[in-house]
DNA sequence: CATATGTCCTGAGAGC
DNA sequence: TGCTCTCAGGACATAT
C-alpha cells in the first residue's frame, strides 16, 4: 500500500522523465471498470499533449506531475497503484499511459483494485486545491512542537489520528504501527495524554522511521503488489517490527508476541511490554 | 466543529 | 476440486 516512502520512492524512480514533452497519452485498455480519471481524458490530452514536463514531486501520499503550462496531472496511487517507466507487473491491470516524444522512456498507471484515481488541475484549479484541501504537514518534515500542537488536543487514539492526513500528511496505516513501536508508545494512548517528551519520542519516530523505510525503497508486502519504477521489490518489509507480525515474537524485548487489534476499522499491530 | 461509519475495488486465503 | 465467504485499507461522502 503506497504510503510517504512507496510514493518518495516511485517519485525518485521518475526523475528521468523531467524535461521531457508529452507525445500521447490514455487510458490503457482495460477491460476493468475504469478508475477515476478528472475532469476527462479528453480534456487533459487537450491540456498537456505537448507540454513539457517540468518536474515530478511528491505531495503526501500522491505524485504530481507540473508542466510548463503550470497544469498538473496528479496520481493517487491509493492501494494498488503503481506509477512504472519499465514493462507492468502485468498487461491485465494497466490503466494509464503516456509516451514522450523522441524518448524510449516508458510511463505507465498500474492498479490491481482500480482504487487510485488520476486528477488533472489547470494552475488556478491547483491554487484552489492546495488552499481548499486540509492536508497537515508532511510528515518528513514534522518537528515536535507543530506536531504536539496539532495533535495534543485530540481525544482519539495516537495510532489514529497519526493516519488523519489533515493532521499530518503520508502517514498510512501500516507506518502508523511501526512509528509507535519505535516510540515505544501503545496505540491506545489517547493524544491528549502525551507528555512534552513523548512528542519529541514520536516526533523521532516518525522520521527514523520514514527515513529507513525510504533508504530500503518502501515495503512490498506478501501480495508483492508495491513496487518502484522499475518494477523492482522493496525491501523494507523486512525491518518491519511489528506490522502483519501477530503471534510472532517481538524482535526487540523477546518476551511477548506481537498482538493485532482493530482501531477505526483498521489493523493495528504492536508489542504489548515495549509499548505503554 | 469533531468524530465515526459506509463505500469503492480485486484477489488471496480460509473453510466446507 | 471448486465454490462461497471474508478481509486488506487509501480517501472521500455521509451520518452522528
Amino acid at each position: 500500500m503506497p504510503e510517504l516512502p512507496e510514493v518518495e520512492t516511485m517519485v525518485r524512480g521518475l526523475q528521468p522523465l523531467r524535461n521531457l514533452t508529452i507525445e500521447s497519452l490514455g487510458r490503457y485498455r482495460c477491460s476493468r471498470k475504469p478508475i477515476s480519471i478528472r475532469p476527462t481524458v479528453a480534456t487533459i490530452r487537450r491540456r498537456l499533449v505537448g507540454r513539457q514536463l517540468l518536474s515530478i514531486s511528491r505531495l503526501a501520499k500522491r505524485v504530481v506531475l507540473e508542466f510548463s503550462s503550470g497544469d498538473r496531472l496528479v496520481f493517487e496511487p491509493r492501494m494498488t497503484g503503481l506509477l512504472l517507466s519499465s514493462d507492468p507487473p502485468t498487461t491485465a491491470h494497466l490503466r494509464f499511459f503516456i509516451t514522450f516524444l523522441g524518448a524510449p522512456h516508458q510511463f505507465w498507471f498500474w492498479d490491481r483494485r482500480g482504487l487510485g484515481t488520476i486528477t488533472a488541475f489547470s494552475n488556478s484549479q491547483w491554487q484552489l486545491f492546495m488552499t481548499s484541501k486540509k492536508l497537515g504537514p508532511d510528515a518528513l518534515a514534522i518537528t515536535a512542537d507543530s506536531l504536539q500542537t496539532r495533535l495534543q488536543p485530540s481525544r482519539r487514539p495516537i495510532k489514529v489520528v497519526l493516519m488523519d492526513q489533515q493532521y499530518i500528511a503520508g502517514i498510512g496505516n501500516l507506518y502508523a504501527s511501526e512509528i509507535l513501536f519505535r516510540a515505544n508508545i501503545d496505540p491506545r494512548r489517547q493524544c491528549e495524554s502525551l507528555g512534552n517528551e513523548e512528542w519529541q519520542t514520536v516526533s523521532n519516530a516518525i522520521i527514523e522511521v520514514l527515513q529507513d523505510a525510504i533508504a530500503h525503497e518502501g515495503s512490498t508486502l506478501s501480495d508483492g503488489t508495491y513496487r518502484n519504477a522499475l518494477n523492482q521489490n522493496g525491501s523494507y518489509q523486512n525491518q518491519h517490527c511489528v506490522y502483519a507480525r501477530s503471534d510472532k515474537r517481538c524482535r526487540e524485548c523477546q518476551q511477548t508476541d506481537i498482538v493485532r487489534i482493530v482501531q477505526n476499522q483498521r489493523a493495528t499491530f504492536y508489542c504489548p511490554v515495549c509499548q505503554v
